[in-house]
DNA sequence: GTTGCCAAGTTTTTT
DNA sequence: ACTTGGCAAC
């Protein structure tokens, strides 16, 4: 600490802290404002990571146990970031040499995880329970369905599921759902939410949505709870605040709690932007911003709105862009920066072009560095972000053939992989016995002779008697309608988790040593390993041997082991006692459960696999949603095309295409020195090829700050309409396309002639849904048609335009 | 009970 | 395109 540090935490000037340098009067406001509810309101790019870092850094200096500091985060990645951040400031301030033991820095699930787990009793959970993820879900959900002798049809399980989902996010209840429940299909939807609840229940597991529910549930009821986390925490931070829903508001004002309760005003530090809301989708309420002041009496408003990130042309197209909301107080966005090069849009003929055009960019800079400087820019400081997942493709194509490093963020793909999936289940049903919907799904795969019928058997044997599944198949015998062979099978199954398990105890001398030891055995005594193996020699003989599956198990391994590696229980900041004290309590012997249930459940809720990272990194290609609060010198958006970004989902009200925008809008502000837009005329979605119109928000960032170019080949059509002018007349506020159409009738004719030259009467052409044909007659100018007669389907009159023809020989 | 084939639905974004 | 589910054949 140092020497000239005051360390009375009531001195609100510190003047001679480092940790307050070089910020800006608002900036260390922000920072040292401690005491009190406090609402930042932090514009992109404003330094609010940097002013949460610094004041948590602060309150340590100030002498505040790390322990009573709670900071959290909406998004995995968030947190880890700042929990990076933290730890650099606090070892440059020379305040530790890492993150201090027992400061809390996550997200909101997480930490809901954690406090269901260490309160299960109060929470009505056992300890052990199981979270479900979506396929759980829908697996679950369906079988309610069918339980009720209601139809898919008219209970698709997938809206169901989000029925539910919006309705806990509300902090509504299967019994509240019920009580409001009006209509036919309302109630309905209530016996199914009822009997979706009671299957959880029986299998000790939790959705992510109950993590939240349940915890804000256990400290709105246990005063006991309530006050031990209260006294704990008397620091409280919350990031991203502009993206909580109503569950994790009450949440939040649960652990900051009252002034009566506290006898002072509480302590609560929230930071957030409203134009970088874009988790509407996820019952997200901007509200909780505006309510901030209602709930919390003499709260400090700090507005921050200089920029210290982008360059003035990338902050220009932003702030032109984000004006087009009207659902928006209105902000000035301003950097006292100068020049900058320019913001580059460009039309691109298709994916592939696209992906090779931004590749190229990100080449030069590897090379000349940006601006010419000569010092090459480090592939980690590039960035290629998109509206879907599934853009990705091309790039990663382009990337790995040019031999540059590149990540992509896809949050959960490794661990939705089925075969992975399968050995978690058998994890998962190690770690709980009672997880039927685990054991369901492995207690046949690899098949081991318990069929349909045998299983719907001791699932009747288990509910009567009001016993897990797992259960009844350990008594398999005392089931009249399975056969022999079956409950051989079961037998087998029971005995093969119990060895891992000890049954159950976790001791004796059979059981896995360890949690890698646990993850072979599974792999391997299940059958698991040598079921894909056998499947991947299959297929060799035909001829491309899927060896990725066994490959990915391995990786399992590996990260259970590399999980079981880093674990020390005594790090377990929910252990409030250790934590308080200093006192490292049981370390250095995590059982074996221990383990495995952190492992769970980090796998569950912090399911961004980390790989990385070579000497300059790697490029990183990641959704623009996983891109909010991330900054990178040069970053690209890709797919800049109406049904793209705004996503055609999200096309139905202002309110959803305002979001879109924003979520253009954090895609751009992500840039700090360059920014690359790019719309392709054609993508491939679903296998086949379509035409595309450039996004409404290319006109809507203005011309000043941009450079845009069209390298789409006019050969492959020109500004069209296609799809996008007939299905949104006008679309929704600016207007028509202006600065991209201008020149479009003259073009058009020009084109289309183009067009119609290259296809002859007599060509043999084909069309991507038609098959081959043969044109018969052809006319050009602005509407240019052909007429083709297709084998098998006869004859057809195209708009050349749109039809895509391809002459074959 | 198991395997293999065809039809259907799926895809926004995250925990 | 790509996976999942249902159904018929083995």
């Amino acid at each position: 600490m140092p020497a000239d540090a005051p360390t009375t935490p009531t001195d609100e000037t510190n003047p001679g802290s480092r940790l307050l340098e070089g910020l800006t009067e608002q900036q260390r406001l922000a920072t040292r404002t401690l005491e009190g509810p406090v609402l930042v309101l932090a514009a992109a790019g404003s330094g609010k990571t940097r002013v949460t870092t610094r004041r948590i850094a602060y309150l340590i200096e100030r002498g505040e146990p790390a322990w009573s500091i709670l900071a959290v985060t909406f998004t995995n990645k968030a947190a880890r970031e700042m929990r990076e951040r933290i730890e650099r400031t606090l070892i440059e301030a020379g305040l530790a040499s890492g993150t201090p033991r027992g400061l809390i820095c996550t997200t909101f699930h997480s930490l809901c995880a954690r406090l269901l787990r260490r309160y299960a009793d109060a929470a009505g959970l056992p300890a052990d329970y199981s979270i479900y993820d979506t396929a759980d879900q829908l697996t679950l959900v369906k079988r309610v369905i069918a339980g009720l002798e209601l139809s898919t049809t008219n209970f698709p399980p997938r809206s169901v599921l989000s029925s539910i989902s919006n309705a806990k996010n509300e902090l509504i209840d299967a019994e509240a759902f019920e009580r409001q429940a009006g209509d036919f299909s309302t109630r309905h939807l209530a016996r199914i939410y009822k009997g979706y609840e009671a299957g959880k229940r029986q299998a000790g597991a939790v959705d992510f949505d109950d993590l939240l529910l349940l915890t804000a549930r256990l400290l709105g009821e246990d005063a006991t709870v309530r006050r031990e986390c209260q006294d704990r925490w008397r620091w409280l931070l919350i990031d991203e605040y502009q993206d909580t829903n109503r569950a994790q508001f009450v949440i939040a004002s649960l652990l900051a709690g009252t002034r009566e309760e506290r006898g002072r005003d509480p302590n609560i530090f929230v930071v957030g932007d409203p134009d970088q809301a874009i988790y509407s989708w996820r019952g997200a309420d901007i509200t909780n911003i505006l309510e901030f002041e209602e709930r919390f009496a003499n709260a400090t408003v700090i507005p921050l709105g200089e920029n210290f990130r982008s360059t003035a042309p990338i902050l220009g197209v932003a702030d032109t862009l984000i004006r087009q909301n009207r659902q928006r107080k209105h902000k000035d966005l301003f950097t006292s920066t100068q020049g900058g090069s320019r913001v580059e849009v460009t039309l691109c003929r298709d994916e592939g072009h696209e992906a090779s055009l931004v590749v190229d960019w990100f080449k030069r800079f590897g090379e000349e560095g940006l601006d010419g400087e000569g010092r090459p820019l480090a592939w980690r400081d590039m960035a290629v972000f998109y509206r879907t997942n599934a853009l990705s493709r091309a790039v990663e194509d382009e990337l790995r053939r040019s031999g540059v490093p590149y990540v992509v963020v896809r949050g959960t793909a490794f661990y939705q992989r089925e075969e992975v999936k399968t050995a978690l289940a058998y994890l998962r049903l190690a770690a709980n016995q009672s997880d039927d919907v685990s054991l369901t799904r492995v207690v046949n795969t690899p098949t081991r002779g318990i069929g349909k019928a045998s299983l719907a058997a001791a699932q009747q044997f288990a509910s009567e008697r009001g016993l897990p599944l797992f259960e009844a198949l350990r008594r398999a015998e005392e089931i009249p309608s399975v056969s022999a062979r079956a409950a051989n099978g079961m037998r087998a199954f029971v005995a093969m988790v119990d060895s891992w398990t000890g049954a159950g105890t976790f001791m004796g001398t059979d059981v896995a040593a360890s949690l890698r030891d646990l993850a072979e055995r599974v792999i391997e005594e299940s059958g698991l390993e040598a079921h894909y193996r056998k499947l991947a020699a299959k297929q060799a003989e035909g001829e491309e041997a899927d060896a990725s599956r066994v490959e990915n198990l391995e990786e399992l391994v590996s990260s259970a082991a590399a999980f079981e590696e880093d674990y020390d229980p005594a790090d377990d900041p929910m252990r409030f006692d250790e934590a308080m004290t200093g006192d490292a309590g049981t370390a250095g012997v995590p059982d074996l459960l221990g383990v495995l249930r952190a492992y769970l459940e980090s796998v569950s809720l912090v399911a961004d696999a980390d790989l990385e990272s070579s000497e300059d990194g790697a490029v990183t290609l990641m959704t623009l949603h996983a891109a909010k609060g991330l900054e990178f010198a040069a970053a690209a958006i890709i797919g800049l095309e109406e049904g793209q970004l705004p996503h055609s989902r999200a096309h139905t009200s202002e309110a959803d295409l305002e979001e879109e925008r924003r979520l253009c809008f954090v895609g751009i502000t992500r840039a700090m020195r360059r920014l690359h837009m790019t719309a392709s005329r054609y993508r491939t979605v679903r296998g086949v090829s379509e035409r595309t119109i450039p996004s409404r928000f290319l006109e809507e960032i203005g011309t000043e700050h941009v450079t845009l170019s069209d390298q789409s080949d006019p050969f492959a059509g020109i500004e069209g309409t296609g799809m996008g002018a007939a299905s949104s007349p006008r679309r929704l506020g600016t207007g028509g396309p202006r600065e991209l159409s201008s020149a479009d009738e003259v073009e058009r004719a020009a084109a289309g002639d183009k067009l119609a030259a290259g296809l002859a009467a007599g060509t043999t052409v084909r069309h991507p849904r038609f098959g081959i044909g043969v044109i018969e007659t052809v006319s050009g100018g602005a509407n240019a048609r052909a007429q083709v007669n297709f084998r098998g389907i006869g004859l057809k009159t195209l708009v050349l335009e749109y039809a895509r023809l391809e002459p074959v020989d």
